[in-house]
RNA sequence: GCGCCUGUAGCUCAGUUGGACAGAGCAACGGACUUCUAAUCCGUAGGUCGCAGGUUCGAAUCCUGCCAGGCGUACCA
């Protein structure tokens, strides 16, 4: 619709240039917004008042100009208007909005998919935490909104595929492997401590015990070493297994599971080095092989290896990117967290330094969750053994309440989740008050069913008999979620989903509480009929968007 | 010091790429259940959009400088 009047406002331009009416100039890109006011119609554009420096006229005598040029064949259009300094106010014809409507339930659960992605391939990559603790609650906010952009992007057409990067090499899982180990030793009745640098979590404890059940005495009579990576492995698997069993619980699942260290088994970090070396991208210094990511954009060149020897977290980093890019994606998405914002010059230097086109690659930064207990702050700390799980989450505040507040605030925003707080509000919490919608209407089609209404099929009698202002004003409501989800896609900004939800349903709850006024079955069958596709469509639109979330869509409440 | 993010109603937050008188929820106050489910609805009240300049027809939005908070600034990951 808002294509459709771009484009005829496009031609009215381009008739004015050529009666002469107005300048022939380049035709600027057309902005057409929804107006605050209902009394500035359904769309309004400034497009005179950025033309009035270039045409050297007064903007409202530009836009008289350009509706007097406008040709509308199809009428889509019931009256235009200038208005203000130079605005022209749009007003749609009622029918039209009433073809929207009719759409809805036809296309069902693909209303609001578009094709803008073209089938493009994205990779996106997120969570990703270390196989080094269970997930807590800030991993519950890069999941959900990991998550739900994927879900947005595959909606607009994007072939998407979601990837998880587990980091299980280098110093923290030799961290893990000698916590655990120090822990199976005290069962076995060793005095030995852990460090302070070592995890503290009881998960550690529970860890050793099941190490020990399967593996009696035997690691005690192994080098150190060799028990040291035993441990390692086991405590990084099994940790993994239960991530993956969290996020199972969570609603989150990846195409793709890609492992740190296979990079390493593989050869990939010493080939990717060695290329490095051949294209004279690094150099050494004090014993250290450095890259010269400031010739790329970052402030000071970064270490990929140690003077030991060792490799850096970034050598691995450097290898991942550089795959990922062999694996022809057109965009490349990274979330993370927002402590994490100083590594985003040097990785993407790192993809300059190879040649691939750095706009392809983008990094979310999701702000940090702060979380507290009756308003006052909790430090967590993975290593400390100070968190809450994102399963402790999920088990008290349910799924569906946690995705959709982790999903509620922009991501550039910092969180704070109150747990008793979000407990408490589990009756007054938005996500209720969305998939409140979704119950009413299944229990007014239950009924209604019960009255001998089936599935019902649009009629163009409908258009004639919706035209209560609420009615109206829902079925406008209803047509812009389609722009809701491309927009979301376009900035990558899944809040915009749940805040529209909250929308369309404070629109509903008004028209279904009036029921003196507009109840939806009635005696009148045609009326109810209308009414009944009318909710439907609104049921429709909801379940989608709630699927978008991952948020159930429940038939009673 | 430098870099990134944030600052909008008492609280938690939106704000359609610079538009018309700044919006919602919660909290406060006053009302609505003989129902297609009150987990709902209607109304009242509440703002120097952190501060100061600048850009222009027009700024919460863009630029500059301050102020405050968070995060980062490793041959850690």
């Amino acid at each position: 619709m808002k294509q459709e009047l771009a484009f005829l406002i496009r031609q009215a331009l381009q008739s004015a240039f050529e009666a002469g009416t107005l300048q022939q100039k380049d035709i600027p890109r057309i902005d057409l917004e929804i107006p605050k006011i209902v009394a500035h119609g359904d769309f309004s554009t400034n497009i005179a008042m950025t033309m009035a420096v270039s045409q050297k006229r007064a903007p409202r005598e530009i836009a008289k100009i350009i509706i007097d040029h406008i040709e509308d064949p199809d009428h889509l259009l019931s009256k235009t208007q200038v208005a203000g300094p130079g605005f022209i106010n749009f007003f749609i014809a009622l029918d039209k909005w009433h073809e929207i409507l009719k759409t809805v339930p036809e296309e069902d659960t693909a209303y609001g998919t578009s094709q803008v992605g073209l089938g493009k391939r994205v990779q996106i990559e997120f969570l990703s935490a270390n196989p080094t603790g269970p997930l807590h609650v800030g991993h519950g906010r890069c999941a959900a909104v990991g998550d739900t952009l994927s879900a947005v992007l595959k909606a607009v057409g994007y072939e998407v595929e979601k990837e998880y990067y587990v980091n299980d090499s280098g110093r923290q899982i030799r961290t893990l492997g000698e916590s655990v180990f120090v822990r199976y030793q005290q069962l076995l009745g060793k005095t030995v401590d852990l460090s302070a640098g070592n995890y503290q979590g009881s998960y550690i404890k529970d860890l050793a015990r099941i190490l020990l059940d399967q593996e009696r005495e035997r690691l005690l009579g192994m080098p150190e070493e060799e028990a040291v990576t035993l441990c390692a492995r086991f405590a990084a698997t099994r940790i993994l297994a239960g991530i993956r069993e969290d996020l199972v619980a969570f609603g989150v699942s990846f195409g793709h599971w890609f492992s740190e260290q296979s990079l390493y088994e593989s050869g990939t970090v010493q080939a990717v080095i060695q290329d490095l070396k051949s294209q004279d991208i690094v150099y050494e210094h004090d014993g250290a092989l450095w890259f010269r990511t400031k010739d790329f954009g970052d402030e000071k060149d970064r270490v990929v290896v140690r003077a030991n020897g060792l490799t850096t977290y970034f050598a691995s980093d450097i290898a991942y990117h550089k795959d990922k890019f062999e694996r022809k994606f057109d965009r490349i998405i990274d979330i993370w967290g927002a402590d994490h914002h100083g590594y985003v010059p040097r990785v993407s230097a790192s993809i300059r330094a190879f040649g691939y086109d750095g706009d392809r690659f983008q990094v979310l930064l999701i702000q940090l969750v702060n979380l507290l207990r009756d308003g006052k702050p909790v430090t967590m700390s993975t290593r400390a053994g100070e968190f809450v799980t994102l399963r402790e989450v999920i088990d008290e505040v349910g799924r569906d309440a946690a995705r959709f507040l982790f999903l509620l605030r922009h991501y550039e925003s910092p969180l704070d989740f109150d747990l008793e707080l979000a407990k408490k509000q589990s009756n007054d919490n938005p996500v209720y008050y969305v998939q409140y919608v979704h119950a009413r209407i299944s229990n007014i089609l239950k009924k209604a069913e019960e009255r001998g209404y089936r599935e019902i099929d649009w009629h163009d009698d409908f258009s004639r008999i919706l035209t209560l202002p609420e009615e109206i004003q829902l079925i406008k409501l209803m047509a812009r979620y389609p722009d809701v989800v491309a927009r979301s896609a376009r900035l990558m900004e899944p809040h915009r989903i749940p805040f529209y939800m909250k929308e369309l349903s404070a629109a509903f709850h008004a028209y279904y509480h009036d029921r003196n006024k507009h109840k939806v079955v009635s005696d009148d069958a045609k009326l109810s009929a209308a009414r009944l596709y009318l909710v439907s469509a609104i049921r429709i639109i909801i379940r989608n968007g709630l699927a978008l979330m991952g948020v159930s869509a429940p038939e009673s409440m």
